[in-house]
DNA sequence: CGCAGCTTGACAATGGTTTTCGTTTTCTAC
DNA sequence: GTAGAAAACGAAAACCATTGTCAAGCTGCG
């Protein structure tokens, strides 16, 4: 299924109209990497010329998940947003640069149903703490 | 090793005095099971008769957190806070109930360092959806 | 056309967290 | 013990992401 069919069937089939801020809202996460915050999505939107409030941000990204067609994570105490893959899956997103995996493997550790993974990748990992102690519990890098 | 010698091992290798204010933060987020708000840990000190204002709570629990003694969450957009044994591990939060579970083996999934997983544990994904659709992505349950 | 209902956005309100700043406590040196 | 310095404390204010309010705009349908 195209990519464009498949974002209308998700978004009606949550009862969601296709209007046209939450497609500009939408276009914007499809062409991050990397989960964004409401406000950098809000001035990327004022930067291509297209005017819109922020509290529309605040709600297309709300419908936009809603519809199973964008995740929300948390970094460093707010809420970021992008798009995500239709079948199930979990991320793995790195606290320090940011980066998220999809990953399809049911990993299910002790009954869980896995939804996000929070740590940091191996290259963070290697470029932090390279020769310092190792084995300190969960010290928040700076 | 006592545990309240490893507290002030822990709280002076960081350099954080144990003073009555943190000690008391401590003893409270010890005696509960599963991580709670630094409005609650207020409520329930003032509860106890220890006078103490909201901001020595917030004060006290990050450096808890620095000293590797606690460690904090994100739960519904707002940090929670629980105390953390010495030994490297990572934990598993249950969006739904709450419960924590720490985890000491190492899942390295794809180079990561886990810190944190989020996710539904075995009871509460028992107790909703227990005969619709399972296999719809990432919807947030009510 | 005309209504009903969803959508939008400026503004206000909310609420968790941090900052400020003056006071109090704790530690160290004597 | 006492003094002085450094850290901790707390009330109030500031901060800031997010949500609520409400009037105006847009869309689809009879």
């Amino acid at each position: 299924m195209p990519e464009i069919l498949r974002w209308h069937a998700q978004l009606s089939g949550a009862g969601v109209r296709a209007t046209r801020k939450r497609v500009q809202v939408l276009e914007v996460l499809i062409a991050e990497p990397r989960p964004i915050t409401a406000r950098q999505l809000h001035a990327e939107l004022l930067n291509r010329g297209e005017p819109i409030g922020l509290t529309t941000v605040y709600r297309a990204v709300s419908s936009l998940v809603d519809a199973g067609l964008v995740h929300a994570f948390t970094q460093a105490g707010e809420a970021t947003y992008r798009v995500c893959g239709p079948t199930r899956h979990h991320h793995l997103i790195c606290r320090s640069c940011g980066l998220v995996l999809e990953q399809t493997a049911e990993p299910r550790t002790d009954g869980f149903e896995v939804e996000a993974v929070y740590g940091v990748c191996a290259p963070c990992a290697r470029r932090a703490l390279p020769e310092q102690q190792r084995d300190q519990p969960h010290r928040p890098r700076p």
